[in-house]
DNA sequence: TATGGATAGTTGAAAATGTCAACGATTTAT
DNA sequence: ATAAATCGTTGACATTTTCAACTATCCATA
């Protein structure tokens, strides 16, 4: 992810545009950077028939939070029906599983399969190496404090 | 932008998900950010009918740079067909003109007009309030510092 | 304890976005 | 001169987003 190359392809110029002051722009970095990563994400988990968001979900179910659907969706910012649908791919390959909450019998718990927990291994070292790909401009030091930050604005200063 | 509070309205809890490994995502990160960036910004600018995308363009119509539709579908990870339409309709309101590139006539340079100028100001002082208030839960040294590993991430060390 | 109002998941329709192939006009390379 | 590539544009198609409605369940309180 810097300037010349990308997955080995030359992909993207260092551009004269950079000049221009949408690149103090928070938004457009954020939207910037994520378009980039994304790009290398799915590259990399099609392998295991998985998108950046049924990734998440099955991160998610196997995290052993037990999360309901409605939680996801909170969680992920996706509407309750996106989290129905990507639920009912996965449910549907054996990755995890729906539960009736146990609290709550409208909510649904969903929880991933021993299957799925195999898969998600191997995912997240793909995964991994995307983000490692999008990260390469910054020496490991800066990545960490970059997610730090991002961790920071979202959740405040106590949390993760 | 921190957990309890977000333009006045309760938004978002402090979610029991946090724990999941995904909040080490950059990915995840970067996704649910710009998530909540977006709709403040876009709120922010609606009272002007621009959207983070007519904004993106006219900002770019406005640096003096002079981008053909290309270099901003380019810079702004867009299909050329897309910056097509939004010039349309800021061209429509008179707030952007092409104009033939001088050196390659099958390419448009996209500049804004006084209007579209006078415009770009005032809704950049409202795009530079919700920015603020994503970032509020960051001191203004770190905001600074988030933006800075944002761009080398992009674009490298060397550049802004 | 029964009733009313909220909430979880689901469905389906409508709107907005994203993706892609084709075309004419031009440029660049041979 | 010709061929191949590029720019903006159009239109078709797929995917995603957004929203309203519905059932089942929960919760508050009269």
């Amino acid at each position: 992810m810097t300037i010349e190359t990308q997955g080995g392809q030359r992909t993207e110029q260092a551009h004269k545009l950079v000049a221009a002051s949408i690149s103090q722009d928070l938004g457009f970095l954020l939207a910037k950077l994520h378009a980039a990563g994304s790009v290398l994400n799915n590259r990399a988990l099609a392998e295991f028939d998985l998108k950046e968001r049924s990734y998440s979900v099955l991160i998610l179910a196997n995290s052993g939070l037990e999360p309901t659907q409605r939680e996801m969706a909170d969680f992920l910012s996706l509407d309750p029906s996106q989290i129905v649908a990507l639920v009912d791919e996965l449910e549907k390959r054996g990755l995890v599983a729906r539960a009736p909450g146990k609290l709550d019998r409208r909510a649904k718990t969903v929880t991933a399969t021993a299957k799925g927990g195999k898969l998600l291994q191997r995912a997240g070292d793909a995964a991994r190496r995307a983000e490692a790909e999008v990260l390469e401009g910054l020496p490991a030091e800066e990545s960490a404090q970059l997610k730090a930050l991002l961790r920071k604005a979202l959740w405040g200063a106590g949390l993760p």
